[in-house]
DNA sequence: GACTTTATTGAGCAATCATTCAAGAAAGAG
DNA sequence: CTCTTTCTTGAATGATTGCTCAATAAAGTC
């Protein structure tokens, strides 16, 4: 079989997700995807049939890669809250990376395209449950670890958890001091593991 | 001196609102705000001198029109602690709300214009500047009305308090049940306002 | 009524948008 | 090498973008 392709799709997906992330969906032309992927129009269209499916690929790979790297942190582990405890402090340091890429980018997408692109946002709110569902499941553990009360309700706890992370990463965004964010994370990383939490 | 604008200014102001906030700056095309506002190009043109000079007096009115409300509801009460309890019950309904208005329209122009118009995305960081600000005074006044301990760091309770509620705007977005984002809502109201944080 | 001043209109602008496709280039198979 | 297959190219597509402006309409002043 003649000629395969000379770009490497994981590395296009890469590049494509970095534009995407900082410039939204209506705001990334085919121009800008042309110069970050280093590929011509009919090459991005033969790959990825559309700016759309393209995006709908970008947006898979990165709730796949966040999920992967979360179930690491918190599933299977000898101590759920601490696992728990460690993913918190590993989102420390969000004052300090790159601007636009502090916010979730399933969060962004789930704003931006609420009204235009109502199937790329409802595929982001899936994504969104899934990780939901994997706080739950952490919760469930550390019960059953006796790290958390027996009548925790553990749904609900992932909600809440869910809820900090969301404006925690939002508030990131904002010009503040790196301090100030560190601070706030570390505040809801001791409300979330709280010693007093233990049955 | 002749012939006044047929348009009043805030009714079309308040429209273009609906359609930014629901689609968008990027989304949202003049043909969209021809629609919603009932004029052509030129009178808006004429009006306000070009989309983005729109959206910026869209984005003041939203801001001043929150403000205000915030400050009805939080300054100048008998009880700092019971204004704010009101104020957060009052998001208890945000998961029946239009759903592309159910976050902030300044969280919104922060997440997607932070890259493209670094500008407006600082107009709308500044005006949520200006909320925790208003926060923080109401931590301070609970203070002086023994209504918080008087350790407490009026400050980070704000900023704590703000990413709260982000957080609780973004989850009112996922399509989950009203009833989830209500005992949210309650739980945070009770987290900021709970009995023992009283000296 | 005539005059002045401003608002509104909408056709039309260049630029950009996402997308297509015929032509050419590249690489393995024989 | 030739052949076949696939990939890449980039000019060109029609639609849409934000925006302009000359013409027209409307309202107060005199």
């Amino acid at each position: 079989m003649p000629r395969p392709a000379k770009f490497i799709r994981t590395e296009a997906i890469a590049s494509a997700l970095q534009v995407f992330w900082q410039r939204g969906y209506h705001a990334t032309s085919l121009k800008d995807l042309e110069t970050a992927l280093s590929m011509r129009p009919g090459s991005i269209y033969a790959a990825f049939g559309s700016k759309e499916g393209l995006f709908d690929e970008v947006l898979s790979h990165y709730a796949e890669r966040s999920l992967t790297s979360l179930r690491e942190k918190l599933l299977n582990r000898p101590s759920a809250m601490q696992g728990l405890r460690e993913y918190l402090y590993s989102l420390a340091n969000l004052g300090e990376r790159e601007p636009a890429e502090r916010a979730c980018m399933l969060v962004k997408t789930l704003l931006e395209l609420a009204t235009t692109e109502p199937q790329l946002s409802a595929r982001a709110d899936a994504y969104l449950a899934s990780m939901e569902n994997l706080f739950c499941e952490v919760f469930m553990a550390a019960m059953q670890q006796n790290e958390l009360e027996k009548g925790a309700d553990p749904r609900f706890l992932a909600q809440q958890l869910q809820v900090a992370i969301f404006g925690l990463r939002i508030f990131s965004q904002r010009q503040t001091s790196p301090l100030r964010v560190r601070l706030l994370t570390e505040q809801i990383a001791n409300q979330f593991t709280r010693v007093d939490k233990i049955a």
